[in-house]
Parts: structure tokens; C-alpha cells; sequence
DNA sequence: AATGAATGAGAGTTCATTCAT
DNA sequence: AATGAATGAACTCTCATTCAT
């Protein structure tokens, strides 16, 4: 048993390690650029090691993907669940998106950017982009529910949210956060770009009381 | 004289041929995995003739990456030079960003999308980003001055826009469109999306008149 | 004692679980394309544990050959022995010939195709050769002895044979008996066959009564 | 034109070393055991110069088997086609047969030995062999049809003939004419093997004249 | 006795690039 | 100006084999 425990938890290891580097390279040089050699020679072992744990490549890719796929989840359910104001969850959704975009790059990079994503387009990279927009979609709808927003296509304001919290993760995550002049907080500027995304959600409802954020 | 004109135009002839073969394919099938071999086939030339006009491979990416920016800056200045409204010029603004996106999805997709950026993301990319974001910034400043938008920061605003107009056009040209289950026309939800995020612009003011859109 | 010989008996049955999958594996992919992983499959052990049992992937077939060998020889002579008629021992030289071909295909391929074969060609093939050729060429002489056959060179006719029975086995075993129009009875086609190759050992004594051919 | 011509020519004197060296070393190695860098060394090319040549590996070793298949008919054409007496027919068969085997021992072992054909046994090697098949198949329905031979099934004949030449064939090419004691001529000990085998087709037409041998 | 881990060597193949012509 | 020929380096991946446990 102690014995069985202990070559899992090796194997474990070892996966991991692959995976961090893998993760690591596959950002920084791209999915292609990247060789089985190179992922060896970080970890220091021999290229033909790595082939007990992954049957391909594209299968390193592929389940990091699904790692990603799963934090970004779980993140936004720990975000979101607790609120009952729509728009409180609306203003969680895209935290919980920015957050996550920003803690884990190489997760976020590898799940949406389209280079990597070019590798079987239609697999992963659909069903994340669709739970993405699903999210936004929901709580656009509930703030619609209780009269707010005004006369609104839900759909068209949902991917409008979306569009600016992926645009801003993108351009934050490729290093053009620097075009601003304020060398300011990054996290109370972050705060305040997407507190200005919201404005269009609440044109109707400028009375509204923005709940505490953080 | 005479012939030395012919010769110089045949010479760009065939460079143009070059550039739209490998501007196609870069962004069909990726940057790595597309070999001069290919692109040489695409235009019935033999690999070795391509280097008579380029000196590898990356500097073909290079020279589309210029083109696209000189054609990205004349379409942003045609746009909103001649608006005196500033909140319409941030209109257009947004409208020519996704205007080129659209049109020119393949040189938008060689200047911004991060696999080929990070081929050279110091050069041309920088510079490409700081025009976007001071263009908006611009005429969010304009709109400010005319006291419309209340007390907010401008510099959070413009990066917000910004974020917007460039996440939609991520977004539409990856093909990410299609998770909104209307299957109606796309200029027109374009359109609404766009002009759902100015209302953020137009949380004081909504009152505004909405000038004639194209 | 009881313990040792338990230990000696596992042993020699998982020599033989290994050879036995060796064996149809050599035969149904070729030796090269036989991995020791996918003999350790086939067996459900590990690659590492076959080379407690065996030095090497060549021995295995080493082995093989020789216990082909073995069995090879055992049916020429029990076969060919009793009969006290020359012509008869000749007729069931070649049908015990194209029966080790035909019931041990797996081992006939081993030891007598080229492929293999070349493996180590100056070991046991070189014996099975001789000895097949010797087997014929006795009955041949005795046939001579007799007074058939008429003036004939006894080297020449074993050789013919062997070619005979050789050849024959070689194009059933590679499958290429189907060429024959006739789907009729496989042993019975086979039987007619050695006997139209016998025919030319009784040239000259037409008369002679064939034994009865079960 | 000159030129033209001139390209065309160093591409297939290119083309043909390439076909040489491997046809060799396939023949003495086995398929499988030679790389495209060992053919490569031994023409002292680079191995990505053949697949200027060559799609794959495999593509040579087809090729190399069609060319054997061209002049493995040809021979047999030119042999049999110009006798009237049918067992002459056979006789030259044989012959062509042998000869072929003997003059081209690396084609006809690509061609005919098993261990290439099992790259692809249902292509090639089924063509050949239906080929030689049916044309000792043809002679001796032709032996029939003169009334010779008595009753005997044309089918077996047929096969037992192929048995024999195919037999004889392969163990000459494997280095197995050596068991016999006598060193005399091999060409002359071949024919005399040929002619025994020949003999079963005379048995009820002991009179018939031998046709000129060679 | 048996195994999981590990590896050096090498497989077929492709590529960007150079160069003589 | 254009090309066919050629190559060194690199690719992903597999293999027989070894060794600590």
C-alpha cells in the first residue's frame, strides 16, 4: 500500500514538473517553437522520459488546457455564487475573469489566445469560450429581470462585457498596460477600467449603490 | 530609363505576390507552420527565387507587419479626422478599429495576435498599441472637456475602450462570434455591441443625440 | 527439493508464455517490427522482466529456431522410418516436410525465411539445410539402389526435391496458394501436388502402386 | 533543350544510385534494418537529399519491386515466346525463371521473398505471383491440350512446377546449393535439377525428343 | 522475481537556407 | 532573375536495454 502511495505520488511529481515547464515554454516561444528536447532539458531529464507520462506533444498541451479550464472554474463560482445583485455578479464575473487572467498568464494565455489555440480550434478553446460567455450572458439577464439596463439586447451587452474584460486581459497580459502614463496601481487601475466598463450597464440607473469591492 | 522602370516594377510585382501568399497562409495555418517551400508553391516559384526579395522568412512577417500598420493609422486618421463632436469621433475611432480588424482580419491578425507578436513584440507591436491608445485617449479627453462624462479618469476610460474594440475584434476574428445564438446579420450586432459600450460614455448624458452611423 | 522444483516449473512456464507470444508476434509483424514492450504486453509482464528469462530480443528468436528445429527433425523421422519401400519413405519425407511447414507455420517461417534468416544465417539454418537435403537424398539412393529411376543423377534429383517441397510449403505458408482458381479441398490440392512432384521419381516404372496417401 | 535534357539526365543517374545502394543494402539487411541515413552514406549524400527522389522509404522499395516486376517479364517474354512445343514452353519458363533468380538475386528477393513483401503483401507480390503462376499455368494446359501428360489436373501441375523453380530459386539464392558434395558447374547441375523436375510431365511420353538446351 | 523509471541511440522526415549554374 | 540540388540541424517519437528498488 505504502509502497503503491508513494510511486503515485512520484508519477505525480513528475507530471507536474513537466506540465510547469511545458506551461512555461509553450507561452514564452509558442506551442511550436517548443521542442520535446527543450521541455527535457529543463527539467533535467532525457526526452524519451517524458513520453511515460504524455503519449504526445499535443497531449501536454491539451491537458493543460483542461487544468486552466478548471481554476478559471472554479474561480468564477467562488467569485460569483454568493451575490444576489445581478450586477454585483456581473462586476464578480469580470474580477473573477481579470483575476484570473492575471494570476495564472500561462493558463489564460494557453486557454484563449488564438496562436496555441490555432492547435485544434474547435476542441478545447470552444467550450471554454462558450462557458465564458454563458457566464456574462446570465447575470446580464438577471440585471435585465429587475428592470434595470433599460431597452437592451441581452446578448449584445453580454458580449460587450465579455469583449472588454478579454480585451483587457489581453492587452495587460501582452505588456501594453504600459502605454499609460500612470505608473499608478496596477490593481486600483485594473478596478477602475472595469468599474468603467460597468457605467454602460447602470446608464439608467446612475443611483445605484456600488456594493464594496475587495 | 525605360527599362529600368519596367524592371523595378516587375521587382514589386513579385514581391506583392510573395507578401499576399505568405500573409494568406501565415494566418491560415500559423507562422511555424508554414515553410518557404509552401509559399513558394502558392505562387509557382521555386523556394530559393523568394530570397532574391527577402532575406528569410521573418522578414517577410516584418514587412506585413509594416504594411499593416500603415494602413491600420490612414484608416484611424480617414475616420475621425473630421468630426467635430468628440463623443462621434470616439465613434469612429471604434469603428475603425474594427473596421481594419474586419476587412484586413489577416494583417490585424500578424499585428496583434500574440503567437506572431512574440516573434518581435518590441518593434512594431509597441508602437502599434501606443497609436491606439492615444487616439482614444484623445478624443475621451475631448469628451471630457466638453464636461460631458462626469468626474472620471480619462486614462481609465480610453484603455476601457480601448479594451473593448480591441477584445471584440479578438473575439470576432477567432471566429468566437458564433457562441450568441442569433444568427442575425453581424454588421448590425457589431454596431449594437460598439454602441453599447459608449453608453459608458454617456452614463451622464444620456440624453445625447446619437449622430447618423455610416 | 519440492520448493526448488515448484521454482523451476514457473520458471520454464513463463520461458514458455514469452516464447509462445514471441513467436506469433514474429510471425504476424516481423521481427523488427516486434517490440519487447509488446511482447511484455502480450503477456501481461513487464518489458524488464523478460530479460530475466532471456539475454536479449535476438535470443528469443535464437531459441525459437532451435526448438523448431527439434520438432522439425523429430517428424522426418518418425515419418520416414518404417516404411521399408524407398519411393514411400521419399513420399513421406515431403509430406512431413509440408506438414511441420503447414501445423507450425510460426515455426517453419522463423527457421526458413530469409528474413529471419539473416539474422544469423550461418547457424541453424546451414543445420536444418543439410539435414534436409541428406533425408531426401538418402531415400533417392535407395530408390536407385533398387533399380527405378533409370540413369539419373541422385545429387540432381534430391536437390529437385527438396526444391520441390521447399518451394511448395514456401508459397502455401506466404498465402500464395489462392492464386489457383480452385477453392476445392486444401489437403487434398496439396496431396495431388507432392504426387505430380513424385512423378518424376518413377519416370520409368509407371507401373508402380502408390501407397495409400491418408 | 540542351539544358533541359542535361537536368533531366543527373536526376536520373541520381535517382538510379539511390534505387542501387538501397536494393542492396535492403536485400542484405532486411527492410526494416536499413535507414534512409545509412543509404544515404553509402552514396555520400545527405538523407534529406533522397527525398528529392523519393517520397519515403517505402516509395523506393516499390519501385524497386516494379522495376523487377518490368524486366522479370520482359525475360520470360523473350524466352518462351518463340517455341512451338509447349513443353518447351515450360522448359524455357523454368528457365527464364532461374535465371532471372540468378541474374537479379536482389531484385527477386525484393520481389519474391517474404519478409519485404510483408510491407504491402496484398500490392506487389500478389501481382508477381499470379504472373508466374499463370504462365506455367498456360504451357502446361498447353502439354494438355497436345494430349501428353496423361490425366492429371492442370492446376496441380501448374503449382508443382512453380513449387519446383521457386523452390530451386530460393535455396540457391540463400546460399543452400552448397550441401550437395558435388563443386561441378552450377550451371550445368541447375539444368540437370530443371530437367528431373521436367521429367514428372513426361511420364506417359517417355519417347518425346529433348528440344536443344541452351 | 518483478517493476517503474530512465536513457542513449537512432528512426523517418521536414525545414530554412545556400550556391553553382 | 531564377532554379535545381544539396545540406545541417532539428523535429517527434520509438526502441532495446539497464538499474534501483
Amino acid at each position: 500500500m505504502n509502497r503503491e502511495r508513494k510511486l503515485r505520488q512520484d508519477r505525480e511529481t513528475m507530471r507536474r514538473r513537466i506540465l510547469d515547464a511545458a506551461k512555461r515554454l509553450f507561452v514564452k516561444e509558442g506551442f511550436e517553437n517548443v521542442s520535446m528536447r527543450r521541455i527535457a532539458t529543463a527539467i533535467e531529464y532525457s526526452p524519451a522520459a517524458i513520453y511515460r507520462y504524455f503519449r504526445s506533444k499535443r497531449e501536454i498541451l491539451s491537458v493543460l488546457r483542461d487544468e486552466g479550464f478548471r481554476r478559471f472554474v472554479a474561480g468564477q463560482r467562488e467569485r460569483s455564487g454568493s451575490h444576489s445583485d445581478p450586477l454585483e455578479r456581473l462586476r464578480q464575473s469580470g474580477r473573477g475573469y481579470l483575476e484570473f487572467a492575471r494570476r495564472e498568464p500561462d493558463y489564460y494565455h494557453l486557454m484563449f489566445s488564438t496562436d496555441c489555440a490555432e492547435v485544434e480550434l474547435d476542441g478545447d478553446l470552444a467550450v471554454n469560450s462558450l462557458l465564458s460567455y454563458r457566464l456574462f450572458r446570465e447575470s446580464v439577464q438577471d440585471c435585465l429581470d429587475t428592470g434595470r439596463f433599460g431597452d437592451v439586447d441581452p446578448e449584445a451587452a453580454a458580449f460587450a462585457f465579455w469583449s472588454g474584460v478579454h480585451g483587457l486581459a489581453n492587452l495587460i497580459n501582452t505588456g501594453r498596460f504600459g502605454v499609460m502614463a500612470q505608473a499608478g496601481n496596477h490593481e486600483e487601475l485594473i478596478d477602475r477600467i472595469l468599474e468603467f466598463t460597468l457605467r454602460s450597464a447602470r446608464a439608467e440607473d446612475t443611483t445605484a449603490e456600488r456594493g464594496d469591492a475587495s
